[in-house]
DNA sequence: ATGAAAGCGCTAACAC
DNA sequence: GTGTTAGCGCTTTCAT
């Protein structure tokens, strides 16, 4: 079934057909009725293929994850994917789980499917120090690169999370419970996201005058037993935090585990404070008080700014959006 | 840049091109290494689309879900990933959200984009009582249709889980550890899986002989409070069960979390089994005692009979795989 | 308002 | 082994 049966069967030309599909100049009223009434009848669904052959281009977004099954990526991919189909895009999802092959694979792959963008969120463009091979490969692409993190010499656009107000946020809010004994735990500094944090969190002790404990800053995984581990080691020191900052959820799920196993109260003997805001911080006791992004602002922002780069149009070349506090119930005053 | 440009620059003919990029027939080995250094060189990646465009097909597995934030959906969907590109094929991802019009909208986006085959894993396939309107969609389509689940009136092929067998796993395993109050709980009649094992439980409960306590199955929601909702009316009960098995991992936490709020402890004063295994089971305390399934079997399976079928072949109609126990921590001799 | 026809990039049948 | 050529289904000038 081809817009040639239809116009076959509609004694009209395919291009009048192909009129009443794109909408793209006037055909008589009458002449459409039947167009239309026959399409219906032969569950005709025009061709996406054909019509993204001759634009050159396909209406897909190619979406890079680390990881569908992170609950951050999961919610972060459902609101690109809404964004898009509101733009009539469809979004072509693809996990890389921190393998650079399967990475660079993707990139080629989207490439082949001729996608008008690519949307990444985590893996190479998370990392400090960018790699350069990988930054080339996507420049040869010449495709519209559009990420929450960055990547040195590759020409693309930042829609992210200010990472330095995370902190903000949560340093002044536990500064303001009393706290001054504040640790910082989780992730690892190679990663830009993770970096910010940390040099904030630093410059934040200065600010106040409080000693940094440099013990009070751990690295790890930014999973389950990452914070497991990290905890375990803060609970160790000869004195201990009164109030913990983690990097991601799911760390301080972990965190929030071994301060029970070793017999504390969070929040009365420790205060714990997470980052993310995925469905975790509800189905933990207590719920976990985090940083909370707007993931519709921002998944809206990335495609956005993917969809007016297909269109030839100069978004910024950076933008951040402000994170907010989201109080619950694993932190208390000191 | 096309296999013509490529074709001038190396002296040759495009179809010797289009030759060694699908390997379609043998081009002397020189011309070979010549066209690919050009193709390199380049950064030439084959246009998919006019691909696709010849054989009237894409190497796109449609994938539709109910919503990926769900660890169940994502634990899956990455499996199916993983096997399509074994296979040389892609996956395009939708959500559906329980919303019928999003669901058939993605039937036609997937369609329109000429899937080779498309994968359905919750929503109306899930359905004790089909909905006739979507088989009738689905077969107007004329796309292989595979899922977990099925679809009354619809042509379509089931690559799913043997759902009696998870109860009866859960049910010997806590018969044998002295059990005899158990708790069927989570979720809704009207979703055949969770029918087929509310049924299943009333049949062991006759082959053993055990009086049922219809009270001891409880409607609920899958998710965080349908769980809690369900713990709370069976501790509220004269005669408690001392086993329950939640109907996912997503429910047990809320059930364990109204556990311990009531004092209890799991599985100390209750023994608490689940269904799924997802990373939830593994940041619980305690860790949650389950039925598991081999996603990757599952998910291979859902995309090797699909890609079965666009190969013109016949695979089984129905097939499901055996879930097994994964002991944890939750489950205790009375 | 509508039709005719060229062409998007590629593959496959056919000829040599 | 390799070139020629006719489409695949659609859009889009260019006429009318």
């Amino acid at each position: 079934m081809t817009i040639y049966d239809i116009a076959r069967e509609a004694k009209v030309s395919p291009a009048t057909v192909s009129r009443v599909i794109s909408g793209s100049a006037k055909v008589k009223p009458e002449k459409e009725k039947l167009i239309r009434s026959i399409m219906s009848r032969n569950n005709f669904h025009p061709n996406a293929i054909a019509q993204s052959l001759i634009g050159g281009q396909s209406k897909i977004i190619g979406l890079l994850v680390a990881d569908i099954r992170n609950p951050f990526y999961a919610a972060l991919s459902v609101e690109c994917e809404i964004a898009a189909k509101r733009a009539d895009y469809r979004v072509m999802l693809r996990n890389a789980f921190n393998d650079d092959s399967i990475e660079d694979d993707s990139l080629d792959m989207f490439a082949e499917h001729r996608a008008g963008a690519i949307i990444q969120i985590g893996c190479r463009v998370d990392d400090l120090v960018g790699d350069p091979a990988y930054a080339t490969h996507i420049n040869s692409l010449d495709i519209p690169f559009v990420s929450t993190g960055t990547l040195d010499g590759c020409n693309m656009y930042t829609y992210g999370i200010d990472n330095a107000a995370c902190i903000d946020i949560a340093f002044e809010y536990l500064r303001g419970l009393g706290h001054r004994r504040i640790a910082l735990f989780g992730g690892r500094l190679r990663v830009r996201s993770t970096y910010e944090k940390w040099t904030r969190y630093i410059y934040l002790h200065g600010k106040y005058g409080i000693p940094i404990n440099t013990s009070y800053v751990q690295e790890s995984d930014y999973d389950f037993n990452g914070g497991v581990e990290c905890m375990n080691r803060l609970l160790a020191l000869p004195e201990r935090p009164t109030a913990v900052i983690a990097i991601s959820d799911h760390a301080a799920v972990g965190a929030l585990s071994a301060a029970h196993k070793a017999g504390l109260s969070v929040p009365g003997d420790i205060s714990l404070i997470s980052h993310d805001n995925t469905f975790l911080t509800e189905i933990t006791t207590p719920r976990l008080t985090g940083i909370d992004y707007d993931y519709e602002k921002l998944g809206g922002g990335l495609v956005s700014t993917a969809i007016t780069l297909i269109n030839k149009k100069e978004p910024p070349r950076e933008a951040f959006i402000a994170p907010t506090l989201n109080i619950k119930d694993s932190c208390a005053k000191i």
